[in-house]
This record gives structure tokens, sequence and C-alpha cells, in this order.
DNA sequence: CTGTTAGCGCGTTCAC
DNA sequence: GTGAACGCGCTAACAG
């Protein structure tokens, strides 16, 4: 791109590269007006910006900073997303961006590059919280969001899962139904699904399991079948009872409706349904979809500044949780 | 993060930098095999990664490019990013990202700012191909994708626009449709919507904007009120024609749908519909929603080899646009 | 008020 | 196999 540098400039105005350092740093009491406005004027002609690189390096400071998302094609991290690069680039950080395509690999390899970039530091959507890289970076530059490990080792920012997803299972037991189910990609050790389950298991208390089940990623379209088929049997042998279905995000649930169409079943007539999660387009579903909305660009923004302030203050200290509160939409689908 | 250097290496392994270096550079021929052996054993037990930073300074070389993006929240982005994130990660380059919040300041002040990050070239999904920033730009580090200038140039990639609006308009009045609408954020000059019009007007011979139907950005209320009367009045006026509705991406989409529904219209009994853009929801409205599906991801590799390899050639050569082919799904909206 | 110059951090490279 | 100069673009201490 551009090639010009402060000894360009400083030629082209016949000063040295000091002045229009001192320049470009606001020091204009060293020098005189005259010699001020007419680097400024070289400058702007020349459509000249120092290279902020080299001015990291100069003044032994690192405004750069890595970022790893396990599926940048998610709507929700895409909206996070927003939310970190609105902060850090107002606060004039550049920011190196990696997505892992849900790939546990591909994600160790991202945040191996990311270090050898010498990143001040790292905001992390983790792929898989076990991910046994984690265990090599310390809490003093990196914060997680969304997912979190289980026993608690960095800084972390997600919404209020438990009580939000309780909250809502209360609802659809207020609303009468005998039997309900939450639907999830398989819970693994991912923590946000772990405690939306918690919170559905808070509010009606089943067994551990019984009630649970389990939609594959997509397109592992073997595991899908036995979904199928569980959903069918279901609705095949619910009888007078009233089932329901709360499924723990929206590619889950356009998943079950999938399935549920396919076997003629409507909402909220045969069977009642509420997600986590909140889009557009669930706003042109008719009847209208009951669902819990999460602020995902806070979710961004608040993971940013607390890293930021970490890096600033040279302090980790305790890896605590950020909680961002959550909206339950009630419409028609229950 | 890490702190470990070459020449941390170098001393615990008892040899010069150099050695290191050879090492790394596989100029193996330059050191015994016991060394070697060692050298390696060394590297990795305290997992050590060199400076890609460093390197490519010391090179004088440059792996990092830019990516401005106009809004990130739009789903249609994200998967373009994924595409362009894989094929940079896979080639070893770095990847510096800003998101422009569809604010042409903001994308302004965002490509100087890659290019004061001196990055080796940028990949633009343009907020508005006005946008005057172009000006000082040159076609030998720059591709765009999706929207472009109006006279060409810069190299971009895009979907055949025009082809797959014609030939979805030419399908909806084959199904008989007597008046049809082209539904779009307003034209301005943006090259993605003037297409698509372009290609409506082709199948049907419109007087130039009796049949076009601007929808205001999200967030602009007044105008909304505009949009919504004329749906309205066209709908109440509409006698026995069948009517029909183009809408330009699935955000146009969601608008005019909802429209409808306010004023109590369903498809595809009192109108037909059909737009650009495919996404996971629209398998589960009902009645199924014809679109044009676009391989979004591939306008991300494909504008990320075109930059690669423009870059590594040093040849900018003659602006093109590279196209990619859509697919036209048909269900029952119309 | 302005110029000179030694770093900054980390790898590369070449003469020995 | 090594030592040490060098490079990037900018900053800042100091000399003049």
């Amino acid at each position: 791109m551009e090639k010009l540098t402060i000894n360009d400039i400083a030629k082209l105005a016949g000063v040295s590269t000091a002045t229009v350092s001192n320049f470009l740093n606001h020091n204009y009491g060293k020098m005189s007006a005259k010699t001020r406005a007419h680097v400024a004027k070289i400058i702007t002609e020349h459509n000249y910006h120092p290279n902020s690189v080299a001015r990291d390096l100069a003044k032994n400071d690192n405004k750069t900073i890595g970022v790893s998302i396990a599926d940048i094609t998610n709507p929700f991290s895409a909206t996070v997303l927003s939310g970190i690069s609105a902060v850090f680039n107002q606060a004039g950080y550049r920011m190196i961006f990696t997505n892992a395509d849900n790939d546990q690999d591909t994600e160790t390899s991202n945040i191996l590059r990311l270090q050898a970039q010498n990143v001040a530091g790292i905001i992390i959507d983790p792929v898989n919280p076990d991910n046994p890289i984690y265990q090599t970076l310390s809490n003093n530059d990196i914060v997680m969001f969304d997912r979190q490990m289980e026993t608690l080792t960095f800084d972390s920012v997600a919404t209020n899962n438990t009580e939000a997803v309780e909250e809502m299972t209360k609802r659809m037991m207020i609303a009468g139904y005998d039997e309900l189910y939450f639907v999830s990609w398989p819970l693994e050790k991912v923590s946000t699904r772990i405690k939306r389950y918690q919170g559905f298991l808070r509010a009606i208390r089943y067994p551990d399991g019984t009630h649970l089940i389990p939609v594959p990623y997509p397109g592992q379209s073997e595991s899908l079948v036995t979904f199928q088929t569980q959903i069918k049997r279901i609705m095949e042998q619910r009888g007078n009872k009233k089932v329901g279905f709360f499924t723990m995000n929206a590619s889950v649930f356009v998943q079950l409706l999938q399935t549920m169409q396919h076997n003629n079943y409507t909402y909220p007539t045969d069977y009642g349904v509420a997600t986590y999660e909140e889009f557009d387009w669930m706003t042109v579903m008719r009847p209208g979809i009951s669902c819990i909305r999460q602020d995902s660009r806070r979710i961004g923004t608040d993971a940013a500044k607390l890293l930021k302030k970490k890096l600033e203050t040279k302090e980790g200290g305790v890896p605590t949780t950020h909680i961002i509160p959550t909206t339950l939409i009630i419409r028609d689908s229950f």
C-alpha cells in the first residue's frame, strides 16, 4: 500500500524526522508556528499516516488483540464480533480475526498462531471448552464468551442461561403442558447447553436425561434419523397429553420445526414450543414464536472492555463470569 | 503472552541464534545431525513458536491483509468472511478485521487505519461504493465483493445478479402474475441492487421506477410508514389481478412479510413472493419460500484467492468482475 | 527551536 | 557452527 515513511515526509518538508515525530505526537512546543504549519501542510498534502505497528515497536507497546471465533457463520457470534470490534477500534487496537469453523484442531492452531503473532490478549469463543490448548493460557490476557470451561479458568461473559430457561419453562408449565422436552445439540461439556438444561430441570424436576433430546450438528445426517424417530414417537404416543419443547438455540429450533412439519404436526395445536435466541425472521413466523432474547452485541462490548481493562491494568485476578440479562418474549407458540 | 524468543531457545540449547534460525528455516545443511535433533527437542519441549511479525520484519515481507466489512451482522457477510478467513489462514496470512456498522465514515476511518497498519492488501465489502476514499486506492492490492463501484475500479467478486433475478421474474410471469413489484433497499448507487433490479426489468418491461418499491434500512421508522401504506394501497387496489413481489434480500423479505401479515394478507393466496438469498429458516416457513441461493462462502474464498494472487504476482491488471453462479429454488410462495 | 542518533524486539544473514 | 550487523518506521533523549 502507501509507501511514505516519516523519513520521506521529513525530507519533503525539509526538516528532521524528530520534528515530524514531535508534530505527530502533538509536541508543538518544540517547533515554531511556521514549521508546524509547514509540516502539517506536507502531511495532509501527501496523505501521510504513520505506521502504527512501527509506533508500537518504538513505544514498546502492543495494541494488537486476537479473536478466535468458533463459527462466524452463527449469527450470534457475528453480532458479538460487531460489539468487540466497535470497542477495540474505538480504543485504537487492531484486531486479528480467526475462525475455527467449529473444528477443535483449527481452533488450536488459530490460537497458536495468534500467540506467535504476538497479540496482547485474546478473546475466545470456544469450540470445545475442554480443548487442552486452554491449559497453556493465562487469565491475564484472555476473555471467553458464551461457553465457559467446567472449572472457571478465565473471565467469561455470558447470559443468565439457567434463570432464563427456568423462567420460560415455568411459563410453559403454567400454560398447562403435561410433558416438556429440552431439545439441544449434544451437551458434551459445553457450559451454555448445560446451564440451559439445568434451568429446564430446575423448573420441572425430571430425572436427568429422561426428557433431554439431542440433535446432531448440521451435516451429521446419520444421527439425524435417530432424532427424527424420537420426535415422531413422542408425538404418536402423546395421547391426550399436551407436549411442549424448548430448543436451546435457533438452529435446533429450525431442526425441530422441519421434523414436525415433515410429520404434519403444527404448533401450538399439536405441540408447544419456545426457544433460546431471537432473530428477525421469528417475527414473521405465524403463530409467533416465544423466545429468549439476548443482547449479543453487548456480550461483545462487555467482553472487549473487560479484556482491555485487564491489559491496561495488567491484572488478571480471579476469573469471574459476567452475566448479561435476557428478556422473555412471549408470543403464541405455546 | 508467551515470552520465549529465539535468544532464549539458543541459550537453552547452547547454540547460537543463527543455528536456531537455520533450523527454523529448514537449512539443515548448516548443522550436524546431533545439534539438529537437540534444537528440535528444545523447541518442542518449550513449545516455542517464532514471532511471525518479527519474521516479516526481518524478511521485509508482509503477510498481513485487512478486511473491511460493511456490516458483519448480515449473515451473508459473515459467511463470506468465513471463506476469506479459511483461505488466508491456510496460506499463513494474518487478517485484520474491521466492521463499518453500515456507516460510511466508519468505513473510511477503518480503511485509513488498515493502511496505517501497513497491510499488504485489503478486501472490501463496501458500504457505499461512492465513498471517496476508494479513489485513493489502487487495484494492485484491493478486491471488493458483493457491491461494486459504478465504474469498475477494482477486481470484484459477485453473483450473477441480473440473470438470476431475470430468470426468477420470468418464472413468476409464467405462473400467471399480472403485476410484479421489485422491493428493495434504496437503489442509490449500490450495484448489487441495481443489477438485481435490471434483471427484473429485463424480464418484464415496465417503465423505470413504476414498479420499484423502496424499503428503508432497519431503524428508519419514518419512511417505513411510506412503505407500509404503499404496500397497503397496492393490495387494496389489486382487484382481480394477481400481484407478486420480488424482494432483493432476506431482510427486505422479512419487512414485506411483516407488513403483509399486519394487514392480514397471506401468500400465495393474496399475493406471490420470491426473494434473493436463502437461509435456513426459510425451510420452515409454510408455504415454502421460492428464492435464489448463492454460494456466499465461495464468494469469500474466491475473493481471498484473487487478492492473494495479486499480491504474490504484484500485478493488478485490468479490474474485472468474477461471477459466482446462483441456484433458483422454487417452492410454493408464488 | 531543530537535528542527530540510539534504541525498540526479534529474526535473518553473512563473513569468519 | 558462530558473532554480530542489519532491518523495519518511529520515538525520545540529548546535543547544538
